[in-house]
DNA sequence: CGGTTCGTTGAGATCGGTCAACTCAAGTGG
DNA sequence: CCACTTGAGTTGACCGATCTCAACGAACCG
Protein backbone atom coordinates (compact mmCIF):
# COMPACT_ATOMS: atom_id res chain seq x y z
CA UNK A 1 0.00 0.00 0.00
CA UNK A 2 2.80 2.22 -0.62
CA UNK A 3 1.17 5.37 -2.17
CA UNK A 4 3.80 7.69 -3.98
CA UNK A 5 4.31 10.27 -6.15
CA UNK A 6 5.47 8.22 -9.21
CA UNK A 7 8.66 9.16 -8.63
CA UNK A 8 11.43 10.43 -10.89
CA UNK A 9 9.95 12.14 -13.51
CA UNK A 10 12.80 10.76 -16.02
CA UNK A 11 13.22 12.95 -19.20
CA UNK A 12 16.29 14.25 -19.96
CA UNK A 13 17.31 11.94 -22.64
CA UNK A 14 20.97 11.07 -23.13
CA UNK A 15 24.19 13.81 -22.68
CA UNK A 16 26.96 14.07 -24.22
CA UNK A 17 28.37 12.11 -21.10
CA UNK A 18 32.41 11.08 -20.83
CA UNK A 19 33.52 7.92 -20.15
CA UNK A 20 34.70 8.37 -16.55
CA UNK A 21 32.81 6.41 -13.74
CA UNK A 22 35.09 3.35 -13.34
CA UNK A 23 34.28 0.70 -15.50
CA UNK A 24 32.91 -2.23 -12.98
CA UNK A 25 35.51 -5.19 -13.66
CA UNK A 26 33.19 -7.42 -15.79
CA UNK A 27 29.26 -8.42 -15.48
CA UNK A 28 29.38 -12.20 -14.46
CA UNK A 29 25.99 -13.20 -15.69
CA UNK A 30 26.04 -12.16 -19.01
CA UNK A 31 29.36 -11.71 -20.72
CA UNK A 32 28.21 -13.31 -23.71
CA UNK A 33 31.28 -13.58 -26.63
CA UNK A 34 29.07 -14.22 -29.17
CA UNK A 35 26.87 -11.60 -29.36
CA UNK A 36 28.80 -8.79 -30.69
CA UNK A 37 27.61 -5.91 -30.31
CA UNK A 38 27.99 -3.24 -33.59
CA UNK A 39 28.19 0.30 -33.38
CA UNK A 40 29.58 2.77 -30.62
CA UNK A 41 28.40 2.98 -26.76
CA UNK A 42 25.66 5.24 -26.36
CA UNK A 43 26.25 7.04 -23.32
CA UNK A 44 22.65 7.87 -21.49
CA UNK A 45 22.52 10.53 -18.20
CA UNK A 46 21.60 9.74 -15.14
CA UNK A 47 17.89 8.69 -15.17
CA UNK A 48 17.42 9.19 -18.88
CA UNK A 49 14.98 6.51 -20.03
CA UNK A 50 16.84 4.13 -22.44
CA UNK A 51 13.15 2.70 -23.08
CA UNK A 52 9.78 2.89 -22.14
CA UNK A 53 7.52 -0.04 -20.85
CA UNK A 54 4.90 -1.31 -23.62
CA UNK A 55 7.18 0.29 -26.67
CA UNK A 56 8.10 -2.47 -29.51
CA UNK A 57 10.72 -4.06 -28.60
CA UNK A 58 14.00 -3.09 -31.44
CA UNK A 59 17.16 -3.68 -29.85
CA UNK A 60 19.06 -5.82 -27.48
CA UNK A 61 21.44 -4.08 -24.78
CA UNK A 62 24.24 -4.68 -23.39
CA UNK A 63 25.81 -2.35 -20.43
CA UNK A 64 29.36 -0.87 -21.56
CA UNK A 65 29.60 0.80 -17.87
CA UNK A 66 27.55 2.18 -15.62
CA UNK A 67 24.11 0.84 -14.37
CA UNK A 68 21.19 0.35 -15.49
CA UNK A 69 17.39 -0.23 -13.60
CA UNK A 70 14.09 -1.96 -15.14
CA UNK A 71 10.93 -0.42 -14.05
CA UNK A 72 7.24 -0.58 -13.89
CA UNK A 73 5.00 1.68 -12.57
CA UNK A 74 1.47 0.65 -10.98
CA UNK A 75 -1.44 2.00 -11.74
CA UNK A 76 -2.00 3.84 -8.19
CA UNK A 77 1.78 5.34 -8.51
CA UNK A 78 4.18 2.68 -7.03
CA UNK A 79 7.07 1.65 -8.52
CA UNK A 80 8.82 -1.96 -8.76
CA UNK A 81 12.46 -2.19 -10.24
CA UNK A 82 12.28 -5.57 -11.70
CA UNK A 83 16.70 -5.64 -11.85
CA UNK A 84 19.69 -3.88 -12.01
CA UNK A 85 22.47 -4.46 -14.54
CA UNK A 86 25.82 -3.69 -14.45
CA UNK A 87 28.56 -3.84 -17.20
CA UNK A 88 28.61 -6.81 -18.92
CA UNK A 89 24.59 -7.31 -18.29
CA UNK A 90 22.21 -7.99 -21.23
CA UNK A 91 19.18 -6.72 -20.85
CA UNK A 92 15.93 -5.82 -22.86
CA UNK A 93 15.96 -8.81 -23.98
CA UNK A 94 12.05 -9.15 -24.20
CA UNK A 95 9.81 -12.56 -25.46
CA UNK A 96 6.58 -10.91 -26.94
CA UNK A 97 7.33 -7.75 -29.41
CA UNK A 98 6.78 -4.94 -26.68
CA UNK A 99 8.82 -4.32 -23.71
CA UNK A 100 7.18 -5.04 -20.43
CA UNK A 101 9.13 -2.68 -18.24
CA UNK A 102 11.28 0.42 -18.77
CA UNK A 103 15.33 1.03 -18.75
CA UNK A 104 16.57 3.90 -17.19
CA UNK A 105 20.11 4.96 -16.40
CA UNK A 106 21.40 5.05 -12.98
CA UNK A 107 24.40 6.70 -13.37
CA UNK A 108 25.98 8.13 -16.33
CA UNK A 109 25.87 5.05 -18.00
CA UNK A 110 26.88 3.92 -22.02
CA UNK A 111 25.13 0.73 -23.56
CA UNK A 112 25.73 -0.95 -26.79
CA UNK A 113 22.98 -2.09 -29.08
CA UNK A 114 22.18 -4.49 -31.39
CA UNK A 115 18.85 -4.91 -33.42
CA UNK A 116 16.74 -7.44 -32.49
CA UNK A 117 15.57 -8.65 -36.08
CA UNK A 118 19.10 -8.87 -36.99
CA UNK A 119 20.13 -11.18 -34.00
CA UNK A 120 16.92 -13.56 -34.27
CA UNK A 121 17.61 -13.79 -38.04
CA UNK A 122 21.05 -14.48 -37.08
CA UNK A 123 20.07 -16.61 -34.40
CA UNK A 124 17.63 -18.96 -36.91
CA UNK A 125 21.16 -20.07 -38.65
CA UNK A 126 23.25 -20.23 -35.81
CA UNK A 127 22.15 -22.76 -33.33
CA UNK A 128 25.00 -21.91 -30.74
CA UNK A 129 23.56 -18.12 -30.86
CA UNK A 130 20.22 -19.35 -30.67
CA UNK A 131 20.85 -21.64 -27.04
CA UNK A 132 22.96 -18.35 -26.37
CA UNK A 133 20.15 -16.46 -25.99
CA UNK A 134 17.76 -19.51 -24.47
CA UNK A 135 20.77 -19.53 -21.86
CA UNK A 136 20.32 -15.69 -21.19
CA UNK A 137 16.76 -15.73 -20.57
CA UNK A 138 16.96 -18.87 -18.55
CA UNK A 139 19.62 -16.93 -16.24
CA UNK A 140 17.15 -13.92 -16.17
CA UNK A 141 14.45 -16.26 -14.93
CA UNK A 142 16.77 -17.56 -12.42
CA UNK A 143 16.98 -14.09 -11.26
CA UNK A 144 13.58 -13.48 -11.02
CA UNK A 145 13.08 -16.45 -9.11
CA UNK A 146 15.50 -15.48 -7.00
CA UNK A 147 13.71 -11.80 -6.68
CA UNK A 148 10.93 -13.52 -5.76
CA UNK A 149 12.77 -15.57 -2.88
CA UNK A 150 13.54 -12.08 -1.63
CA UNK A 151 10.18 -10.95 -1.66
CA UNK A 152 8.91 -13.04 0.79
CA UNK A 153 11.13 -12.39 3.97
CA UNK A 154 10.95 -9.97 6.45
CA UNK A 155 12.75 -6.68 6.13
CA UNK A 156 16.15 -7.43 7.11
CA UNK A 157 16.42 -10.54 4.85
CA UNK A 158 15.65 -8.79 2.11
CA UNK A 159 18.20 -6.23 2.24
CA UNK A 160 20.42 -8.85 3.89
CA UNK A 161 20.18 -10.56 0.62
CA UNK A 162 20.13 -7.66 -1.34
CA UNK A 163 23.50 -6.92 -0.20
CA UNK A 164 24.94 -10.35 -0.99
CA UNK A 165 23.40 -10.03 -4.54
CA UNK A 166 25.20 -6.72 -4.37
CA UNK A 167 28.57 -7.99 -3.29
CA UNK A 168 28.54 -11.27 -5.56
CA UNK A 169 28.62 -9.02 -8.41
CA UNK A 170 31.04 -6.41 -7.75
CA UNK A 171 33.83 -9.63 -7.68
CA UNK A 172 32.52 -10.45 -4.35
CA UNK A 173 34.55 -8.53 -2.46
CA UNK A 174 33.49 -7.33 1.20
CA UNK A 175 32.43 -4.21 -0.09
CA UNK A 176 29.68 -2.55 -2.81
CA UNK A 177 29.67 0.84 -4.22
CA UNK A 178 25.66 1.24 -4.86
CA UNK A 179 25.10 3.18 -7.62
CA UNK A 180 21.15 3.56 -6.87
CA UNK A 181 19.49 5.20 -4.59
CA UNK A 182 17.81 4.39 -1.31
CA UNK A 183 14.77 4.91 -3.03
CA UNK A 184 15.51 2.84 -5.98
CA UNK A 185 16.47 0.07 -3.39
CA UNK A 186 13.11 0.66 -1.89
CA UNK A 187 10.94 -0.11 -5.06
CA UNK A 188 13.63 -2.99 -5.76
CA UNK A 189 12.75 -4.85 -1.99
CA UNK A 190 9.41 -4.07 -1.93
CA UNK A 191 9.89 -1.42 1.18
CA UNK A 192 10.31 2.05 1.89
CA UNK A 193 13.35 4.45 2.15
CA UNK A 194 12.72 4.77 5.73
CA UNK A 195 12.83 0.78 6.43
CA UNK A 196 16.20 0.31 4.33
CA UNK A 197 17.90 3.16 5.64
CA UNK A 198 16.77 2.17 9.41
CA UNK A 199 17.66 -1.75 8.22
CA UNK A 200 21.12 -0.07 7.17
CA UNK A 201 21.81 1.76 10.56
CA UNK A 202 20.64 -1.78 12.36
CA UNK A 203 22.82 -3.90 10.55
CA UNK A 204 25.76 -1.44 11.15
CA UNK A 205 25.03 -1.04 14.65
CA UNK A 206 25.08 -4.67 14.99
CA UNK A 207 28.79 -4.43 12.93
CA UNK A 208 27.91 -6.69 10.73
CA UNK A 209 28.43 -3.94 8.32
CA UNK A 210 29.57 -0.76 8.13
CA UNK A 211 28.10 2.75 6.04
CA UNK A 212 31.43 4.93 5.40
CA UNK A 213 29.12 7.38 2.80
CA UNK A 214 25.54 6.61 2.34
CA UNK A 215 26.74 4.95 -1.54
CA UNK A 216 29.48 2.81 -0.10
CA UNK A 217 29.13 -0.52 2.36
CA UNK A 218 31.30 -2.72 3.73
CA UNK A 219 30.58 -6.13 4.78
CA UNK A 220 32.15 -6.90 8.02
CA UNK A 221 30.28 -9.69 8.93
CA UNK A 222 29.30 -11.94 5.89
CA UNK A 223 28.33 -15.15 7.81
CA UNK A 224 26.05 -12.83 10.18
CA UNK A 225 24.82 -11.56 6.97
CA UNK A 226 24.22 -15.08 5.23
CA UNK A 227 22.39 -16.31 8.34
CA UNK A 228 20.33 -13.21 8.15
CA UNK A 229 19.31 -13.92 4.44
CA UNK A 230 17.71 -16.70 6.01
CA UNK B 1 9.04 -14.36 9.21
CA UNK B 2 6.74 -17.27 8.75
CA UNK B 3 7.78 -20.32 10.67
CA UNK B 4 6.10 -23.07 9.62
CA UNK B 5 6.59 -26.87 10.59
CA UNK B 6 7.54 -27.66 7.16
CA UNK B 7 4.63 -28.62 5.95
CA UNK B 8 2.88 -31.93 4.47
CA UNK B 9 5.65 -34.48 4.43
CA UNK B 10 5.23 -35.45 0.87
CA UNK B 11 5.40 -39.26 0.73
CA UNK B 12 3.29 -41.29 -0.56
CA UNK B 13 4.71 -41.93 -4.61
CA UNK B 14 1.98 -42.57 -7.24
CA UNK B 15 -0.60 -44.48 -7.08
CA UNK B 16 -3.18 -46.56 -9.09
CA UNK B 17 -5.07 -43.47 -10.15
CA UNK B 18 -8.02 -43.61 -12.72
CA UNK B 19 -8.82 -41.03 -14.79
CA UNK B 20 -11.51 -39.28 -13.46
CA UNK B 21 -10.85 -35.48 -12.18
CA UNK B 22 -12.32 -33.72 -15.22
CA UNK B 23 -9.93 -32.64 -17.83
CA UNK B 24 -9.84 -29.24 -17.34
CA UNK B 25 -10.64 -27.25 -20.69
CA UNK B 26 -7.16 -27.14 -22.58
CA UNK B 27 -3.84 -24.97 -20.58
CA UNK B 28 -3.82 -22.19 -22.03
CA UNK B 29 -0.44 -21.12 -21.68
CA UNK B 30 2.02 -24.17 -22.67
CA UNK B 31 -0.42 -26.20 -24.88
CA UNK B 32 2.69 -27.24 -26.64
CA UNK B 33 1.60 -28.76 -30.23
CA UNK B 34 5.06 -29.56 -31.27
CA UNK B 35 6.68 -31.15 -28.41
CA UNK B 36 4.56 -34.34 -28.75
CA UNK B 37 4.90 -36.48 -25.73
CA UNK B 38 5.77 -40.19 -25.53
CA UNK B 39 4.88 -42.95 -23.26
CA UNK B 40 2.04 -43.46 -21.11
CA UNK B 41 0.56 -40.77 -18.92
CA UNK B 42 2.29 -41.29 -15.31
CA UNK B 43 -0.10 -41.29 -12.55
CA UNK B 44 0.93 -39.47 -9.22
CA UNK B 45 -1.24 -39.32 -5.57
CA UNK B 46 -2.08 -36.38 -3.83
CA UNK B 47 0.88 -34.86 -2.58
CA UNK B 48 3.54 -36.98 -4.28
CA UNK B 49 6.75 -35.88 -5.28
CA UNK B 50 7.26 -35.50 -8.94
CA UNK B 51 11.00 -34.40 -8.69
CA UNK B 52 13.27 -32.94 -6.06
CA UNK B 53 14.48 -29.80 -5.74
CA UNK B 54 18.41 -30.93 -6.62
CA UNK B 55 17.66 -33.50 -8.66
CA UNK B 56 19.31 -33.67 -11.84
CA UNK B 57 16.90 -32.71 -14.39
CA UNK B 58 16.33 -35.31 -16.60
CA UNK B 59 12.79 -35.15 -18.07
CA UNK B 60 10.32 -32.80 -18.88
CA UNK B 61 6.98 -32.67 -18.17
CA UNK B 62 3.39 -32.18 -19.47
CA UNK B 63 0.08 -32.00 -16.84
CA UNK B 64 -2.69 -33.98 -18.45
CA UNK B 65 -5.07 -33.73 -15.72
CA UNK B 66 -5.19 -32.77 -12.03
CA UNK B 67 -2.79 -29.84 -11.07
CA UNK B 68 0.96 -29.57 -10.05
CA UNK B 69 2.77 -27.16 -7.86
CA UNK B 70 6.55 -26.47 -7.35
CA UNK B 71 7.82 -25.43 -4.00
CA UNK B 72 11.04 -24.86 -2.25
CA UNK B 73 11.70 -25.04 1.28
CA UNK B 74 14.21 -22.39 2.51
CA UNK B 75 16.52 -22.63 5.49
CA UNK B 76 14.32 -21.70 7.95
CA UNK B 77 10.87 -24.42 7.30
CA UNK B 78 9.33 -21.30 5.07
CA UNK B 79 7.85 -23.24 1.85
CA UNK B 80 7.56 -20.79 -0.84
CA UNK B 81 5.67 -21.76 -4.16
CA UNK B 82 7.17 -21.14 -6.98
CA UNK B 83 3.73 -22.04 -9.47
CA UNK B 84 0.87 -23.61 -9.83
CA UNK B 85 0.35 -26.16 -13.50
CA UNK B 86 -2.90 -27.51 -14.46
CA UNK B 87 -3.74 -29.50 -17.67
CA UNK B 88 -1.76 -28.84 -21.03
CA UNK B 89 0.89 -26.80 -18.58
CA UNK B 90 4.45 -27.84 -19.17
CA UNK B 91 6.48 -27.83 -16.58
CA UNK B 92 10.57 -28.96 -15.13
CA UNK B 93 11.49 -26.78 -18.00
CA UNK B 94 15.27 -26.18 -16.30
CA UNK B 95 18.15 -23.87 -17.48
CA UNK B 96 21.01 -26.01 -15.02
CA UNK B 97 21.24 -29.95 -15.06
CA UNK B 98 19.63 -29.55 -11.94
CA UNK B 99 15.89 -28.81 -10.52
CA UNK B 100 15.85 -25.23 -8.48
CA UNK B 101 12.14 -26.33 -7.50
CA UNK B 102 10.73 -29.15 -6.37
CA UNK B 103 7.05 -30.62 -8.10
CA UNK B 104 4.20 -32.36 -6.74
CA UNK B 105 0.86 -33.34 -7.26
CA UNK B 106 -1.29 -31.48 -5.30
CA UNK B 107 -4.33 -34.03 -6.53
CA UNK B 108 -4.54 -36.72 -8.30
CA UNK B 109 -2.78 -35.97 -10.98
CA UNK B 110 -1.31 -37.25 -14.54
CA UNK B 111 1.36 -36.18 -16.55
CA UNK B 112 2.86 -37.11 -19.52
CA UNK B 113 6.87 -37.32 -19.53
CA UNK B 114 9.80 -36.39 -22.10
CA UNK B 115 13.75 -37.41 -21.56
CA UNK B 116 15.59 -33.86 -22.00
CA UNK B 117 18.07 -35.06 -23.63
CA UNK B 118 15.76 -36.29 -26.54
CA UNK B 119 14.24 -32.72 -26.61
CA UNK B 120 17.72 -31.28 -26.40
CA UNK B 121 18.88 -33.16 -29.23
CA UNK B 122 15.90 -32.76 -31.38
CA UNK B 123 16.08 -28.84 -30.78
CA UNK B 124 19.37 -28.95 -32.17
CA UNK B 125 18.17 -30.04 -35.52
CA UNK B 126 14.86 -28.58 -35.48
CA UNK B 127 14.63 -24.62 -35.29
CA UNK B 128 11.46 -24.41 -34.76
CA UNK B 129 11.21 -26.64 -31.81
CA UNK B 130 14.05 -24.50 -30.33
CA UNK B 131 12.20 -21.36 -30.65
CA UNK B 132 9.36 -23.06 -29.08
CA UNK B 133 11.20 -24.20 -25.88
CA UNK B 134 12.83 -20.62 -25.75
CA UNK B 135 8.99 -19.81 -25.67
CA UNK B 136 8.47 -21.71 -23.04
CA UNK B 137 10.87 -20.43 -20.81
CA UNK B 138 9.83 -16.74 -21.85
CA UNK B 139 6.29 -17.38 -20.86
CA UNK B 140 7.66 -18.95 -17.55
CA UNK B 141 9.68 -15.83 -17.32
CA UNK B 142 6.57 -13.62 -17.50
CA UNK B 143 4.98 -15.54 -14.88
CA UNK B 144 7.48 -15.23 -12.07
CA UNK B 145 7.61 -11.34 -13.03
CA UNK B 146 4.03 -11.11 -12.76
CA UNK B 147 4.55 -13.43 -9.03
CA UNK B 148 6.83 -10.17 -8.15
CA UNK B 149 4.21 -7.52 -8.59
CA UNK B 150 1.45 -9.91 -6.36
CA UNK B 151 3.74 -10.30 -3.85
CA UNK B 152 4.64 -6.26 -3.36
CA UNK B 153 1.08 -5.61 -2.83
CA UNK B 154 -1.33 -5.51 0.06
CA UNK B 155 -2.84 -8.64 1.04
CA UNK B 156 -6.07 -7.83 -0.39
CA UNK B 157 -4.82 -6.98 -3.45
CA UNK B 158 -2.45 -10.65 -3.52
CA UNK B 159 -5.40 -12.48 -3.11
CA UNK B 160 -7.18 -10.71 -5.35
CA UNK B 161 -4.54 -10.66 -8.16
CA UNK B 162 -4.51 -14.89 -7.37
CA UNK B 163 -8.23 -15.33 -8.27
CA UNK B 164 -8.25 -13.37 -11.22
CA UNK B 165 -5.10 -15.42 -12.71
CA UNK B 166 -6.55 -18.90 -11.44
CA UNK B 167 -10.38 -17.56 -13.00
CA UNK B 168 -7.95 -16.69 -16.31
CA UNK B 169 -6.71 -20.23 -16.68
CA UNK B 170 -10.11 -21.48 -16.01
CA UNK B 171 -11.42 -20.48 -19.50
CA UNK B 172 -12.23 -16.85 -17.83
CA UNK B 173 -15.13 -18.35 -16.18
CA UNK B 174 -16.43 -16.46 -13.26
CA UNK B 175 -15.65 -19.08 -11.10
CA UNK B 176 -12.67 -21.17 -9.90
CA UNK B 177 -12.59 -24.64 -8.62
CA UNK B 178 -9.23 -24.14 -6.80
CA UNK B 179 -7.38 -27.49 -6.70
CA UNK B 180 -4.81 -26.30 -4.03
CA UNK B 181 -5.31 -25.87 -0.05
CA UNK B 182 -5.12 -22.45 1.84
CA UNK B 183 -1.95 -23.14 2.79
CA UNK B 184 -1.09 -23.94 -0.57
CA UNK B 185 -2.48 -20.57 -1.27
CA UNK B 186 -0.69 -18.59 0.97
CA UNK B 187 3.02 -19.86 0.36
CA UNK B 188 2.09 -19.24 -3.31
CA UNK B 189 1.35 -15.30 -1.66
CA UNK B 190 3.46 -14.89 1.11
CA UNK B 191 0.96 -14.71 3.37
CA UNK B 192 -0.59 -16.78 6.34
CA UNK B 193 -3.85 -19.36 5.76
CA UNK B 194 -5.54 -17.29 8.49
CA UNK B 195 -5.14 -14.20 6.32
CA UNK B 196 -5.93 -15.67 3.01
CA UNK B 197 -9.25 -17.27 4.81
CA UNK B 198 -9.90 -13.98 6.17
CA UNK B 199 -9.15 -12.22 2.79
CA UNK B 200 -11.68 -14.65 1.21
CA UNK B 201 -14.62 -13.66 3.76
CA UNK B 202 -14.04 -10.26 3.38
CA UNK B 203 -14.23 -10.32 -0.07
CA UNK B 204 -17.26 -12.28 0.60
CA UNK B 205 -18.85 -9.92 2.52
CA UNK B 206 -18.49 -7.39 0.23
CA UNK B 207 -20.35 -9.64 -2.48
CA UNK B 208 -17.35 -9.21 -5.04
CA UNK B 209 -17.04 -12.87 -4.48
CA UNK B 210 -18.88 -16.08 -3.33
CA UNK B 211 -17.58 -18.96 -1.31
CA UNK B 212 -20.33 -21.53 -1.71
CA UNK B 213 -17.70 -23.90 -0.63
CA UNK B 214 -13.96 -24.10 0.30
CA UNK B 215 -12.74 -24.81 -2.71
CA UNK B 216 -15.08 -23.25 -5.33
CA UNK B 217 -15.11 -19.09 -5.30
CA UNK B 218 -17.22 -17.60 -7.69
CA UNK B 219 -16.57 -14.00 -8.83
CA UNK B 220 -19.42 -11.87 -8.50
CA UNK B 221 -18.35 -8.53 -9.22
CA UNK B 222 -14.81 -8.85 -11.76
CA UNK B 223 -14.27 -4.83 -11.87
CA UNK B 224 -13.81 -4.80 -8.32
CA UNK B 225 -11.55 -7.36 -8.40
CA UNK B 226 -10.13 -6.07 -11.04
CA UNK B 227 -9.89 -2.62 -9.26
CA UNK B 228 -8.26 -4.45 -5.72
CA UNK B 229 -5.64 -5.85 -8.37
CA UNK B 230 -4.29 -2.30 -7.84
C1' DC C 1 -18.03 -42.60 17.69
C1' DG C 2 -13.09 -40.72 18.15
C1' DG C 3 -9.46 -39.01 15.31
C1' DT C 4 -7.57 -36.29 11.77
C1' DT C 5 -7.17 -32.76 8.45
C1' DC C 6 -8.71 -28.47 6.77
C1' DG C 7 -10.62 -24.10 7.19
C1' DT C 8 -12.51 -20.20 9.96
C1' DT C 9 -12.57 -16.82 13.56
C1' DG C 10 -10.91 -14.04 17.54
C1' DA C 11 -7.52 -11.35 20.52
C1' DG C 12 -3.21 -9.58 21.07
C1' DA C 13 1.63 -8.69 19.45
C1' DT C 14 4.74 -6.96 16.02
C1' DC C 15 6.77 -5.40 11.91
C1' DG C 16 6.84 -2.13 8.63
C1' DG C 17 4.36 2.02 6.77
C1' DT C 18 3.07 6.98 7.33
C1' DC C 19 3.98 11.52 8.46
C1' DA C 20 7.09 14.81 9.82
C1' DA C 21 11.30 16.91 11.35
C1' DC C 22 16.06 17.15 10.87
C1' DT C 23 21.00 16.63 8.88
C1' DC C 24 24.19 16.77 5.33
C1' DA C 25 26.33 17.65 0.92
C1' DA C 26 26.26 19.89 -3.39
C1' DG C 27 25.12 23.38 -6.14
C1' DT C 28 23.76 28.27 -7.40
C1' DG C 29 23.81 33.02 -7.51
C1' DG C 30 24.45 37.44 -5.33
C1' DC D 1 32.52 33.89 0.49
C1' DC D 2 28.10 33.44 2.21
C1' DA D 3 23.07 32.86 2.14
C1' DC D 4 19.75 30.05 -0.04
C1' DT D 5 17.99 26.13 -2.30
C1' DT D 6 17.56 21.41 -3.40
C1' DG D 7 17.81 16.49 -3.12
C1' DA D 8 19.17 12.50 -0.56
C1' DG D 9 19.32 10.20 3.55
C1' DT D 10 18.37 9.54 8.56
C1' DT D 11 15.64 9.41 12.66
C1' DG D 12 11.49 9.55 15.69
C1' DA D 13 6.53 8.90 17.03
C1' DC D 14 2.55 6.78 15.89
C1' DC D 15 -0.58 3.62 13.56
C1' DG D 16 -2.34 -0.11 11.00
C1' DA D 17 -1.94 -4.42 8.34
C1' DT D 18 -0.50 -8.83 8.95
C1' DC D 19 1.36 -12.46 11.92
C1' DT D 20 0.96 -15.41 16.07
C1' DC D 21 -1.33 -18.14 19.10
C1' DA D 22 -5.38 -20.34 20.23
C1' DA D 23 -10.00 -22.02 20.05
C1' DC D 24 -13.53 -23.67 17.33
C1' DG D 25 -16.34 -25.77 13.32
C1' DA D 26 -16.93 -28.89 9.43
C1' DA D 27 -15.88 -32.76 6.54
C1' DC D 28 -13.98 -37.19 6.16
C1' DC D 29 -12.62 -41.94 7.56
C1' DG D 30 -11.50 -45.83 10.05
Amino acid sequence: MLTRTATQTVSSNRSFSHASKAVPPFGLQECEGMIEMMGAPMPFARNAEIYGEGEPAEYLYKVVSGAVRTSKILADGRRQIGAFYIAGDLFGLEIGDEHTFSAEAISETKVVMVKRTTVMTMAQRDGSLARELWAATGRELRNVQGHVLLLIKSAQERVAGFLLEMAARNRSADFVELPMSRQDIADYLGLTIETVSRTFTLLENSTVIAVPTARRIEIRNRSALSRLNS
